[in-house]
DNA sequence: CGATATACTTACAAAAATGTATGTACTTCC
DNA sequence: GGAAGTACATACATTTTTGTAAGTATATCG
């Protein structure tokens, strides 16, 4: 028998994902966290809760409209809560949850290599 | 004194790099290593040697122009080894470098608390 | 002999991501 | 009183990404 994609997709209802699989969810999840602001929102928050405006200051180059979709993905994915505290004029704050740490946790590691070996990676590419 | 963007720049030529300033070659490297097939390229080429039409066969949905796209983006940045035999019809396989082992360690590990965490995720989604 | 496989590249087209500008309702600072 | 800050949504334009199809030279399989 040769591999059924679709015994694969049957997998992941009970046990594990598999990313490598197109229609497996956990590859749309892998998109969202590793998507061009995904990463850097969710190793942001990992250091705390922030406003919306104090977040993005501190992320260079989002703009306003990718922010806020970002957030949304992110906590639509539930590893991102919106807290809004209904005052005037908007006072809304963003932290993760605890699946959300998990996940940075990961992230974080990677970016921080990255950082860590920036050097070594600039100085050898072609 | 204010945060100065230029003096960011200058910290990662001697010392580390910061992904969150957009100028740093890090946040470029960050999305090499994050894009959507780069990420399963790494993961898959963590566990050995492939063939570049073996590779496409594992990674379930990449066409031949993404993937010898991504494959030449990290090798350029130094994550991917390719080697050619030289035979005909041509004989190419590609393997992580040591750097690459570093950086597929942390996406490996990412990949694989998803997948395993994937149930979790997509019972509490919104 | 015709199909299949190998590792790509290139041109073209379609789709997705991203940016820009504007607006909202209200408050505080100068 | 005018400017700036708050947290976005929305329409529109542009840029980037991604896919599709076809082509290359040769060898092996049936």
């Amino acid at each position: 028998m040769s591999p059924d994609p679709h015994a694969q997709a049957m997998l992941n209802a009970l046990g594990r994902g598999d990313v490598l699989s197109p229609e497996c969810p956990s590859r749309a999840v892998l998109q969202h966290l590793t998507s061009r602001w995904g990463v850097l929102v969710m190793a942001v928050l990992a250091t705390g809760t922030y406003r919306f405006a104090a977040l993005r200051r501190r992320i260079g180059g989002v703009s306003e409209r990718m922010l806020a979709q970002t957030l949304q993905q992110l906590e639509s994915d539930g590893f991102v809560r919106r807290r809004d505290h209904g005052e005037v004029p908007p006072h809304v704050d963003y932290s993760l949850t605890p699946l959300g740490h998990e996940a940075a946790q990961h992230l974080v590691a990677l970016v921080g290599w990255i950082e860590g070996n920036i050097a070594a990676i600039t100085a050898r590419a072609a």
